[in-house]
DNA sequence: AGATCAATCGCATGAAAATGTGATATTGGT
DNA sequence: ACCAATATCACATTTTCATGCGATTGATCT
């Protein structure tokens, strides 16, 4: 099994030079760089690729996360792996949008580090227990969906028009006339209390 | 510490009885009640209440996905494990959001397992690692994957668009004329290669 | 200096969508 | 047997959208 080669970045002296210590010195792990803020490493890291970076969050000028943002997609085979004391959902999402496939927060042990190391660059996506949990928590509760009582028929005409079709194309993709149609919809945004497509969609599948 | 409580439904007789001696021996769990199908499990788990479901997807009938939607708005202190072969997105998003805390893949050592009752039972969302990378991945996909070369005012007007505004609302918050949001939206129309508005926000935010 | 492009505006036209006001047939539940 | 909800269809009107063919200004790049 070959090294995995880890860059860290971290602004506190301390903290960083503990992780080089832990990572350079353990079995299949290698600390190839450190860097005491994002603009260094965003300079090094497009041509060092390694193959996980360890990056704090709240860092000087620069953030973790919008270093993230940038090195990403030059660099996508690399994962990056957030290591934070925060837990709010602002940066824990975002740095998820903006790429990084892991995140931990600061009180994790040292073997639970490197496990998730080992994890993210095994194809996995370590995250500290409380924040999975409120990973998954976005999921219930930014898709409850209420149904506002469409019937089949009417959720059936509404995904036709999340795909952007024209009334006579659901028309004869359902084989009903247009005239038809036009009266799901009047009901559908009766229902939804809409005057638009786009309205009906957002309120439908609550997109925030 | 106390006992974590566990019941278990799941169809295949040999797991359903190896889990149970797994966790019925196993220091710090016990297990309350064992169900070969969903219909027994909802009869009963609302007066057992039990600190953790581990509860398989594929079951004869209804399924384990209703039956946690069935089930955990009555008694949501109880968490949900699911346990599944399965590891396509329809399941796996269907099962968040409709009450599971964690997901596992039968190919969980009793171990995994173990740890994964007790860190749910304690806060956490377990989840096998290809899992968790699913599911940071549903996060990643929501950012426009193309730029299509919008300008900012094209991206701005776009947003607008995607909140279901008419042109002539999108003319006043920007201060702009009626004509000017139409040619806008002509050229974003054309960058993008659509015709209509739902299939430009389809295609720009690829929501596929 | 000239070329390019983003942002602004205008006019016009046909297509599509939203809405109003009907109607009939079928189904499921009380 | 009746009522409510659903699914189907028709005709008409108004509003909004999509698009074609212009134009002027300013910023930026070469």
């Amino acid at each position: 099994m070959k090294t995995i080669q880890v860059a860290i970045v971290e602004d506190t002296q301390d903290i960083r030079e503990g992780l080089a210590l832990l990572i350079g010195s353990s079995e299949g792990f290698s600390c190839t760089d450190v860097f005491s803020n994002a603009e260094d490493a965003l300079a090094e890291l497009t041509r060092i690729k390694p193959d996980v970076v360890l990056t704090d969050i709240n860092l000087p000028g620069m953030s973790g996360i919008d270093l993230v943002k940038a090195l990403k997609p030059s660099i996508p085979a690399t994962q990056f792996l957030m290591c934070s004391v925060y837990e709010d959902d602002e940066s824990i999402f975002q740095s998820l949008k903006n790429g990084a496939t892991g995140y931990l927060l600061k009180n994790s042990t040292p073997l639970k580090i490197l496990s998730s190391i080992q994890e993210i660059s095994a194809g996995g996506s370590p995250m500290s227990s409380s924040i999975a949990r409120r990973v998954i928590a976005s999921f219930q509760s930014n898709i409850p969906s209420k149904d506002y009582d469409l019937s089949e028929r009417e959720k059936e005409i509404l995904q036709y028009l999340s795909e952007g079709h024209m009334y006579k194309e659901v028309a004869s993709s359902l084989f009903i006339s247009i005239d038809t149609v036009r009266t799901h919809i009047r009901k559908i945004y009766e229902k939804l209390e809409v005057h638009s497509r786009t309205e009906a969609l957002n309120k439908y599948y609550s997109k925030k």
